[in-house]
DNA sequence: TGTACATCAGTGAACGCGCGTTCACTGATGTAC
DNA sequence: TGTACATCAGTGAACGCGCGTTCACTGATGTAC
């Protein structure tokens, strides 16, 4: 329980420049969520001994402990939202891009589990801030299922669809990241049966 | 963050009952794992203020609080593996089974979400001593869907197929639970899907 | 070119709080004689 | 039946700690005159 230590001396932003201590903030909450996934652990003395400043310094760019941990969870969903959309955007074919999605989600969660911990596991009272974001995510989710469904002639009601999607591809996320010591199948096996068991995967019968 | 009430006064013991506290830590425990759905922040002298009693008395039961709050833990496994084995044990039919079990699957994380939250999503630190027991809430799932898988005459690999009905359905319900904000499809017809996506209904060719 | 001054990016000491844990204790009650 | 005593279920004060927040401050730097 020792969280103060003295990392590196810090330089002083030079006049003008103070808004950048802002984002080493919240790159050093994001770095600590990320650490022990407790978000509610993360404490201000924590971050601020992070970003080699005194907690002092930390009330010129948040109005306290809470505001500063609600701006590092929006900031969690807006890196989570560019890494979707890169994937998704990175080809033109929506069961291409689906999967894509798919991976990147899953690479996001393994390699960032803190960041996806703060954004799916976390309570409600601080992730409300950044609740839009996760909605927007979605729209992105429904829209993509919408486009697989079109091109097979499916009639399924897409948004549900991206329920079924989301909430299973969430469980296999959750579930392998948070106990690696049980004797998972690959993810990649486990997306693989996620399309098929979804029919979500391109058919003769399809226009596209 | 006014944990310490004083709640109201409590009777001692008789001599040699004393084991009777330490199940009403267990439940203060629980109780309030349950109201602030994190388990870290859950306090020794918040769990002995709630039992009614003072903060060393807990030590005549436990070694620390860490002991503490792993029993607890334990303790909820118990009762939900019960709750489980009792949904499953109340007909003889595996799809019957498996739909009653998969209700109170979802019931339990519904009506008890802290301690659903502290069986599925808790830092694995703790969580550690209850695993044996979640392991074999996890063989049961893996026989009831052979039984389904045989009575269908499905060759697939009744592990692999557990797998996918556990992180479905552990997405369902934590996605459901934790952003009560967003409009989900009910869970009945998730789970419903969930079972035709995974062929899990019983079929004509099945030999039951 | 020189200087007074406002601005800015922070610091450091102090506060009261709840925490986990320790220590020596208290007072009721069953039991041996 | 009476009493000394061991056992048991706790209590209460104290400790050092890290916490969030406040307050008055410092010292470098750009700018107006």
């Amino acid at each position: 329980m020792r969280n103060v230590t003295a990392e590196r001396p810090r330089t002083r932003n030079p006049r003008g420049e103070g808004d950048r201590l802002r984002i080493e903030l919240l790159d050093a909450a994001t770095d600590l969520m990320a650490e022990h996934g407790d978000i509610a652990k993360v404490s201000l003395r924590a971050i601020a001994a992070r970003a080699g400043v005194s907690p002092t310094a930390v009330y010129r760019h948040f109005d306290d402990h809470e505001s500063l941990l609600r701006a590092a969870v929006d900031d969690c969903w807006e890196q989570f939202e560019t890494v979707l959309a890169e994937a998704a955007l990175s080809s033109d074919d929506p069961f291409e891009s689906f999967r894509r999605s798919g991976d990147a989600y899953v690479r996001f969660a393994t390699e960032r589990p803190g960041q996806y911990y703060v954004l799916f596991s976390n309570r409600i009272d601080l992730a409300y801030e950044g609740r839009n974001v996760g909605d927007s995510a979605f729209d992105h989710l429904v829209a993509l299922v919408g486009a697989m469904l079109e091109a097979n002639g499916d009639r399924r009601d897409p948004r549900f669809v991206a329920v079924q999607v989301h909430t299973w591809i969430h469980g296999i996320v959750d579930l392998t990241c948070r106990h690696d010591e049980f004797d998972w199948p690959s993810t990649d096996e486990l997306l693989d049966e996620l399309v098929v068991r979804l029919s979500l995967a391109p058919t003769a019968s399809g226009a596209g």
